[in-house]
DNA sequence: AACGCCACCAACCGCATACAC
DNA sequence: CGTGTATGCGGTTGGTGGCGT
């Protein structure tokens, strides 16, 4: 359990890294592969600690790696692994080839993280925030409202804003069902779950409630079911599934929204479950206590949930 | 043009874990 | 089994470039 000694102890080279050097290092491993980080600096001829050539190898030189922007199905994959595993970037980034934890949780502290906390959910548990500060991005759109609506009847407004969010949820309830279509077939088995998807069209939706009536179902554009989805609904009337429709959680995840939707009004449950220690493979890691552990959401699609996930969270 | 602010990201630091002896 | 070393991992820092004033 001991400490390896600080790289600067003997004057050794910090900071960035120069093309000299990166040929050097990259040359050395080419020809004899890295064997032991320590002993690599002085074999490569290099005025480095072995950590540092480590990470320059890691994070930087490795042929593998994946350069430029995140795309958008990267994207969902971060926030979806990250809801499960917390901040584990290099099991988040096993899961996206060519991409270092590094780079990953770079992404997240600048790009994810903040996006969340505008939204108004807990980056942390990614679930809606409750303290004041969380409800300023909905306080100021409200604000930005007020010019509209001074110029408005106010019923006419509350109607048509009604409306069109009404209109909007839906649509991106339905479009999240159809795209994550074909991962849901195993646990879509039961009348249930059919009841649950008609729910969209029923008068008792819980998510869209009374807006029901005033907006049509048929008045949605035509919305194609993938052939295998069909399929899967028509034939499949097994046993019971935990797939819920009452509790939409993280509906950004919404892979062609062109902007996150807000957080569904009056169903707020929990995303996951908080997970007690016992139920942690590793208790020795500092990071596997309850406030990390988590398991999916009966609502969060299980497309991305691949067997050695299943074994790091079992 | 000069300055300040901010976002981004490579690199560092320190702790945890694995493993050899 | 205890100790020391090597490596992995996550949090944080600091350099850099872009942008607005």
């Amino acid at each position: 359990m001991g400490r390896s000694p600080c790289c600067d102890e003997n004057g050794l080279k910090k900071g960035p890294w120069t093309p000299e050097e990166d040929q050097r290092l990259v040359n050395y491993i080419q020809r004899h592969g890295h064997g032991s980080w320590r002993a690599l600096p002085k074999l490569a001829g290099l005025n480095r600690c072995g950590k540092s050539c480590r990470l320059r190898w890691t994070n930087y030189l490795r042929p593998d790696i994946k350069r430029g922007k995140f795309s958008q199905e990267e994207e969902q994959t971060i926030l979806h692994l990250h809801s499960i595993l917390g901040n584990k970037w290099s099991a988040i980034a096993t899961h996206l080839p060519g991409r270092t934890d590094n780079e990953i949780k770079n992404f997240w502290n600048t790009h994810l993280k903040k996006k969340l906390i505008q939204m108004g959910f807990d980056p942390m548990t990614h679930q809606p925030r409750t303290d004041l500060f969380s409800s300023l991005p909905q306080l100021i759109a409200l604000a930005n409202l007020r010019d509209l609506i001074e110029h408005h009847p106010w019923e006419e407004q509350a109607v048509r804003l009604q409306a069109e969010a009404a209109q909007l949820a839906k649509l991106q309830y339905l479009q999240y069902l159809i795209q994550n279509a074909s991962s849901m077939t195993s646990n879509l088995n039961s009348t249930k779950d059919m009841e649950d998807l008609n729910i969209l069209g029923s008068t008792h939706n819980p998510i869209l409630g009374s807006i029901q009536d005033s907006i049509p179902f048929s008045h949605l554009p035509d919305l194609k079911l993938p052939c295998s989805f069909q399929t899967s609904m028509n034939s499949d009337m097994g046993q019971n599934s935990n797939f819920n429709v009452d509790t939409p959680q993280s509906p950004w995840l919404l892979s062609s929204s062109p902007s996150p939707p807000p957080p569904p009004p009056s169903t707020v449950l929990p995303a996951f479950a908080p997970v007690t220690e016992t139920s942690i493979s590793n208790p020795g890691d500092s990071c596997s206590t309850s406030s990390y552990g988590r398991v999916p959401s009966p609502f969060w699609p299980e497309l991305l949930l691949e067997e050695p996930l299943f074994h790091e969270i079992a």
